[in-house]
DNA sequence: GAACCGAATCAAAGCGCTTAGATATTTCCT
DNA sequence: AGGAAATATCTAAGCGCTTTGATTCGGTTC
């Protein structure tokens, strides 16, 4: 186990230079052939692993890119989680430690997934890295000095400390687009997918009292609310529920819910920011034994597995997940080639997927 | 966006020397109190951020773990994936690209969680590469030169090639103990989980005709058939179905039901080796008519996250997997403190878990 | 056979950081 | 105040690789 054989240590063993050993893997058809293989045999015989450290330090580049994935499910403030309404189980209760709360992908799951598949795809190391809410700082410029390109969740982290990364290597983050100029971002089509929402709300099942809510107040949950407004407007349905929006986590979404159940003053549908506000809402009204989409109907934003899942299935409008991290991905490396392209903002579509929450039937 | 400052910049800006800048980043308590801070403006001003290549190279160690995560689901060989029996949905159909295939998180998934959290928690950051199957050697050799240990799924990578990167740097692995001797082992204990499922079918049901049934021959499932026999001879159940194992894909687990259920000639339960071959069997016998758990048993073996949303629920055997996967980071540091300490074999205990596939009701 | 040429190989200069060991500075005695 | 001991800082030598420009080599051409 002494430290491994180096360039130097290959170079001597076939007779060549460290030139030659160096040429003979990065840049192979520049060496002879049987010179290649005499090179080759030696590297493999001692069990040559070139440093990457090395390479990155020589070239200038790690190879690498990085990935911020904040848990949003060890956020203190990250409310219920995902498993209200869901199927419970006798062999949940205690199990928290083996996933139980992890029963589905999350948003950023698929989200992560889609940047490692497109990395993997490209032949690109990936490094993920977490916070830990403590030093999330601390975490975040470890990771940014590995790598030649960040991609990171919104709010995961401080702007300032983000900006400051972003001075150094290109920088992509998701949604948040109103902030943060001087990176990149992905986001998707809020608006087309709030207004096609209420849109079948009102015509598809003819109800007109809606109302928006929602637990954060984000750039994304905002052109939501912005888009639900417009197509009420549009409609010419008169807002009957004013819009709810328990910003700041002052009232919790579920609070919210459960006093509008007991003061019977329930709208015909509730319409989430995002799916996991849908599920919340759909578990406080079981609880309460609203019926659903009987008595309200519910609708979410996202597209998370569970609401596929969960019975009744969940109505909402879908993010291209994955796409979105391949895309996060592409950016980066685009990135890299052409630094002084102006920032982009590339949004992606998203679609209306009509479940049983709403009033429609499943096929 | 020109080459990002270095020690040497910040070193000038702060007027000591560079040797004073590495100390305030990596042992601030040599440095006086004074300095420090001046050197930490510097830096600040300066938007510096350490480069790991240059840190590695100098000091030997990455402080990187890496995983290598191969997906199984890509593997052509891989079979049905996890889908079969789930609910479908409206919006199924060419959702392929947007992680249909994933609708719950694997059984690599969830060991992969485990890694991360692990990692995370002690701010170590992690590389996880994939394969690409195409050029799985490549990958991993890139991976191995980028950290410090290596954890790594059973089967995804040749066994020469990782036993040559296992002479570089510490490898664990999950599984698969009996092969691969020369790196740390994470195994669970299989024979007591396969032993207490069979008991169960046996003193808890009394059925007597149990089939075991499974698509691959691999250490974990070798073992679970291992135990069931034995737990069949100690009940003095003689064998009436024989053991039964496509191995080598030359028969598919779902063909081989199929067949049984047309030649009517039905055990009383599947043991299956995984919980993915049970789902096929449900899958399968649901086509076929088959009341599960009415008229035939079906249990499985993993405790993923589809089992217990599926219904009739699968009773199965849980393995721990977050903590499998946390565990194999604390060998690999452990290792790396103590290269000279003889390989580890840590078998993590199972729990058995009840629910309605084998005839228990639900709680 | 001298002059020349392209291909293959090599020598050497870093890349940005860590860390012994040397040196400067301060502190604390007598 | 003088000097030893303790503390703070610096000098300089790598770490293992890439890459430019120089060198060598084996042939061609005239």
């Amino acid at each position: 186990m002494a430290k491994g054989p180096t360039v130097y240590h290959v170079a001597e063993r076939a007779g060549v230079s460290i030139a030659t050993v160096s040429f003979t893997f990065r840049q192979p058809e520049k060496v002879k052939a049987s010179t290649r293989e005499l090179v080759l045999a030696a590297a493999d015989e001692l069990g040559y692993v070139p440093s990457a450290s090395a390479r990155g330090l020589a070239r200038g580049r790690t190879g690498a890119l990085g990935l911020f994935a904040y848990d949003y499910l060890l956020d203190p403030s990250g409310g219920p989680g995902v498993q209200g309404g869901l199927p419970h189980d006798v062999d949940a209760p205690g199990d928290r430690e083996e996933g139980n709360l992890r029963l589905f992908p999350l948003y950023v799951d698929e989200v992560q997934r889609g940047v490692e598949l497109e990395c993997w795809r490209r032949g690109q190391a990936l490094l993920v890295g977490g916070g830990n809410p403590a030093n999330n700082e601390a975490v975040l410029s470890d990771i940014a000095g590995r790598v030649d390109g960040l991609a990171v969740f919104p709010r995961s982290v401080p702007v300032e400390a983000l900006a400051r990364i972003a001075r150094r290597i290109p920088v992509v983050e998701v949604s948040e687009s109103l902030r943060n100029r001087g990176m990149d971002h992905v986001t998707v089509d809020n608006a087309s997918g709030a207004r096609a929402i209420t849109e079948h709300l009102i015509k598809g099942h003819g109800l007109t009292e809606l109302m928006f809510i929602g637990a954060m107040p984000s750039t994304d949950n905002d052109e939501r609310l912005e888009a639900f407004r417009g197509a009420l407007a549009a409609a010419g349905v008169k807002l009957r529920h004013e819009p709810r929006y328990p910003a700041g986590g002052e009232l919790t979404v579920a609070e919210t819910v459960r006093t509008i159940c007991h003061q019977g003053s329930l709208p015909q549908a509730f319409v989430c920011a995002t799916d996991q506000d849908a599920l919340v809402v759909m578990d406080v009204l079981a609880a309460a034994g609203v019926a659903v989409p009987k008595q309200v109907a519910v609708t979410g934003f996202d597209g998370i597995a569970a609401g596929r899942v969960i019975r009744p299935s969940l109505t909402t409008v879908r993010q291209p997940m994955e796409r979105m991290g391949r895309t996060m991905v592409e950016l980066l490396l685009d990135r890299l080639d052409h630094p002084e392209k102006p920032p982009v903002d590339l949004k992606l579509p998203v679609r209306l997927v009509l479940r049983e929450s709403c009033g429609c039937q499943p096929s």
